[in-house]
DNA sequence: GAAAAATCTGACGTTTTGGTCAGGTTTTGC
DNA sequence: GCAAAACCTGACCAAAACGTCAGATTTTTC
């Protein structure tokens, strides 16, 4: 009313967007994009209607910049597996990464998974190649492994799949995995065993025995 | 018009109802429950709305009559985890019966996906309790092998979701997979290098060394 | 502190949606 | 071959959905 609060120059823009954005993904996430209302995002978001109409155009605007930022962090986690690392911490930390990051975003991690049901036609080409060439960097990764006898000769991209399947899973399908839990609710102690499972299958499946010592069940760094 | 075709009885129920099941799955799948409208199934099973609604009273009904279907098969690949089996044996063959299933039934598989991503609200008390009953003899079974000293000591439950996540992957996914891989779609060989991976990390991540002879990549029964 | 720019919003218009219904046609039972 | 049952369907409704807009309010700029 009288102190203007400086610096709320364009403030009132980014935090209303952030409102509608939060609640979009969420929406989105469960009931997909056409199964998503803008009435709905409206109330969610706590802005009437048309208010939402004059931040953004239409409800595709919505999703296609929920898609780009989603796929502005596709590739940070990949930063682990990098060729000057051991693989088994690289792909131990990527595991990890990737697990955090279905926990604590479960909510972009099924608004994407809705995304890829829809057969990803959201995406550009433009993201396609981009998730490409990432991927093809950080296969060469892994087979330099390979060739250096440091991995057994697995195919990088179906590792890569593996892992990204399996990590998914507990948020994707947190239904399926806390019914078979016996659980109402993942806990973090359930994400912290999904994650020492995985290291380990992961591991024990495609890591070379070192010099010849070390084997069979790898261990996940003590027992918290 | 003449002939009455005899054992047409019930005939044009069965099939007309078999025409819009198809139809649904295939928008559920995509489209999700919400996003999925009565018209587009009536479009896309060439039948009239309103003969639609002759056949189902609701929208609720259709989808609960697919959840229903589906859960059906949920346990025959199951069959395969018995414990008068070699595990190796058995958790190849559930595998492919896995992996198989996804590529032969993608509809059904994303369909499967969706109804999780919404949190499983239309899966019933019971059915629940189903698949817990089930997973968890089955789980009984992977614990028997691991005091029999033929797997190591992994997290039964765990086991499952991994094998579930990544075989699921390739169908709800494909996508993803089909942009990695760099095709414009998945072909039977790509399913089958999938397979080949999954089986090779599983087993090598969770089998015992038989005596103390084989070991390392375990091959996938020959070159095919 | 006033003009300009940005933000807000109730009310409205059009189209789509889930669902109904009365009355038609075809199939079946006998 | 005919009555009953099963099946089919165009037309219709009320509610909901998307999107618009003119004008009110607030914030910024100078």
């Amino acid at each position: 009313m009288v102190a203007p609060k400086k610096n709320s120059e364009a403030r009132i823009r980014a935090r209303n967007e952030a409102k509608i954005l939060k609640a979009a993904v969420d929406l989105f996430s469960r009931k997909g994009f056409d199964g998503t209302r803008i009435a709905e995002i409206s109330q969610a978001s706590g802005l009437p209607k048309a208010n939402v109409y004059y931040y953004f155009e239409t409800k595709e605007a919505i999703y296609a910049t929920l898609i780009e930022r989603l796929l502005a962090g596709w590739d940070r986690a990949l930063d682990h597996i990098d060729p000057k690392r051991e693989p088994e911490d690289a792909l131990r930390d990527y595991i990890r990464a990737k697990m955090d990051y279905s926990r604590k975003n479960l909510v972009d991690s099924r608004f994407f998974a809705n995304e890829m049901l829809r057969g990803g036609k959201f995406l550009s080409r433009k993201q396609k190649k981009h998730m490409q060439k990432i991927t093809k960097e950080k296969a060469a990764v892994i087979e330099g492994w390979i060739r250096a006898g440091k991995l057994a000769p697995v195919d990088p991209n179906h590792l890569f799949m593996t892992i990204w399947a399996s990590t998914q899973f507990y948020a994707d399908f947190a239904t399926v995995a806390a019914v078979t839990l016996c659980k109402s609710r993942l806990s973090a102690r359930d994400y912290e065993e999904a994650y020492e499972n995985i290291v380990t299958l992961i591991l024990n499946g495609c890591l070379k025995p070192a010099t010849a010592g070390t084997r069979q069940v790898v261990s996940t760094n003590g027992g918290s």
